[in-house]
RNA sequence: GUCCCCUUCGUCUAGAGGCCUAGGACACCGCCCUUUCACGGCGGCGACAGGGGUUCGAAUCCCCUAGGGGACGCCA
């Protein structure tokens, strides 16, 4: 048997993160059985549907590099095959028309809680006699349920849970204006798509029993269920607005690489032994769908941003480059040419030791694209007061004739330079930071200083040295 | 209210009766390295929700309590 997973997201918002995580699971499930995964776009509610967010889950998807095999379905084209269902299930004995009205319902529920009980349709219309029916009330189609016994699913996540069948009511299939609701959709998709495996939230877990009644009564095999605990925020509540909760995309913008995202996502609520870092493939390997947590997981962006870390001094320099360049190229102070982006590779390894996120990273990097004369902040100003603005003097004499002019030759140079001047290495190292830089906070100087070549250092050394 | 589920350091987790004086990672705090900031190295702080059983022995099995979460729509 090939091993079928999809992941289903409703196009009414932006992919959050619970969301990306189920689409890993389910990719890194049928990858790792060498099966498919499908993409459904679960848009029956056509008015909190958007196309915006369709594309947004599309988007989000991409650049997580969650890609999906085949074209995405999309559910809402399907509502025909979806009404043919209900009308065969009511032929055949398994559902049947209920002329409730909402308001009915309503009150019954309101009735019901009052009085202690649990909140669920009555089964008015179950055995009623349709010839009774209302005038001018268009009926919904409900599902014949089975009212004795027991249900139960073996959960791959949750083990085997079982639901008396009492506690479940007739669900509704068709919808007055003889719309197929979200429950009826579900079941015929996944076994139309033949989807062996449905790994999902946690808040779903209540629908499978209903889900399962409504494969028996069509007489399909159901798919394996394995439901997901919820990503919860610092409060240990279910993740949503409140916590700021975010779209996928605006991880992206917060400079989060879409390896770090995955592997973070990877073992929120999902372990193997004590290994942290895990590279695509090997997930692949690894995830068959056991060392599944079934307690929910807070979201901790303070370990996310440490994986960001390592993958950002994995990355290639060439990724890097133009993923910062992207990112100055909206400051109007800077200059993105091609030496800018020559200095930002020959820096990116002393750039990225430093960083967190890509923000992090472009904001050390500006340097390389800022061009003279330079602006000082408040700490390069205090190395260039008089003493520092003589040292550069001094130093510009003697680097117009350094050779070769390397980082290891410029280092060790100064280092002469201090000891003749009786100076720490750092008073000479300093100045000539706030003098190249303009900051007192950047990867190891000399290494600037060769990045940049002799002509622009001396240059920059030139338009704050004291004139003597 | 009804039903279902969950409960190991602050957080993510390892742990499937003796290997546990409960391991790792992130965060935090020291120290070292050091031209700045970081990286790195070393060390520290820090948890089996509580109570009963079962057993020679329980984080691991059972029961109860407490706490947390989820679901109860002509939403998905």
């Amino acid at each position: 048997m090939t091993v079928v997973t999809r992941f289903a997201p409703s196009p009414t918002g932006f992919l959050h993160i619970g969301g990306a995580r189920t689409a890993l699971f389910n990719r890194l499930f049928a990858r790792h059985h060498g099966g498919k995964y499908l993409l459904r776009i679960e848009d029956t509610d056509r008015k909190r549907s958007t196309q915006e967010a369709v594309d947004a889950i599309y988007d989000a998807l991409t650049w997580l590099g969650l890609d999906w095999d085949g074209d995405a379905v999309s559910q809402s084209a399907r509502q025909s095959r979806h009404a043919e269902v209900a009308h065969q299930l009511l032929e055949s004995g398994h559902a049947y028309r209920c002329y409730a009205t909402p308001e009915e319902l309503t009150e019954m529920r309101e009735q019901q809680r009052a009085a202690g009980q649990p909140t669920r349709y009555d089964g008015r219309w179950r055995d009623r006699d349709p010839a009774e029916a209302p005038k001018g009330v268009d009926p919904v189609i409900r599902l014949k349920a089975p009212q004795d016994g027991e249900t139960v699913i073996d959960d791959l996540v949750q083990g085997q849970v079982t639901v008396a069948n009492a506690q479940l009511d007739d669900m509704i299939l068709l919808r007055s204006d003889g719309s197929p609701t979200y429950m009826l959709s579900v079941v015929v998709d996944d076994h139309d798509m033949e989807i062996t495996h449905v790994i999902r939230g946690d808040d779903h877990l209540t629908n499978a029993f209903r889900q399962y009644q409504l494969f028996k009564a069509l007489g399909w095999e159901a798919p394996v269920y394995g439901h997901i605990p919820l990503i919860h925020g610092p409060d240990g509540a279910k993740l949503s607005k409140r916590h700021g909760a975010l779209g996928a995309e605006a991880y992206r913008d917060m400079g989060f690489l879409p390896e770090a995202m995955r592997n973070y996502l990877l073992r929120l609520g999902w372990g193997h032994g004590d290994d942290e870092i895990i590279a695509d493939e090997q997930a692949v390997q690894w995830f068959d769908g056991s060392g599944l947590g079934k307690a929910p997981a807070r979201f901790d962006v303070a370990k996310l941003t440490a994986l960001n870390a390592h993958y950002l001094k994995a990355a290639s320099t060439d990724r890097l480059v133009e993923l910062v360049a992207d990112r100055l190229q909206a400051q109007p102070d800077l200059v993105i040419d091609e030496d800018a982006k020559a200095r930002l590779a020959a820096g990116m390894d002393g750039l990225t030791e430093r960083a967190k996120t890509l923000v992090d990273l472009a904001e050390s990097a500006a340097l390389y694209a800022r061009p003279r004369p330079l602006t000082f902040d408040d700490k390069a100003q205090k190395q260039l007061d008089d003493d520092g603005r003589a040292t550069l003097a001094a130093a510009h004499t003697e680097l117009s004739n350094l050779e070769p002019w390397s980082a290891d030759a410029l280092e060790a140079w100064a280092r002469g330079f201090a000891e003749e001047k009786d100076l720490k290495l750092g008073k000479v190292a300093q100045p000539l930071r706030a003098a190249i830089t303009g900051t007192t906070v950047s990867p190891p100087i000399f290494d600037v200083m060769a990045i940049f070549g002799r002509d622009e250092t001396l240059a920059r050394i030139k338009e704050v040295a004291a004139t003597t």
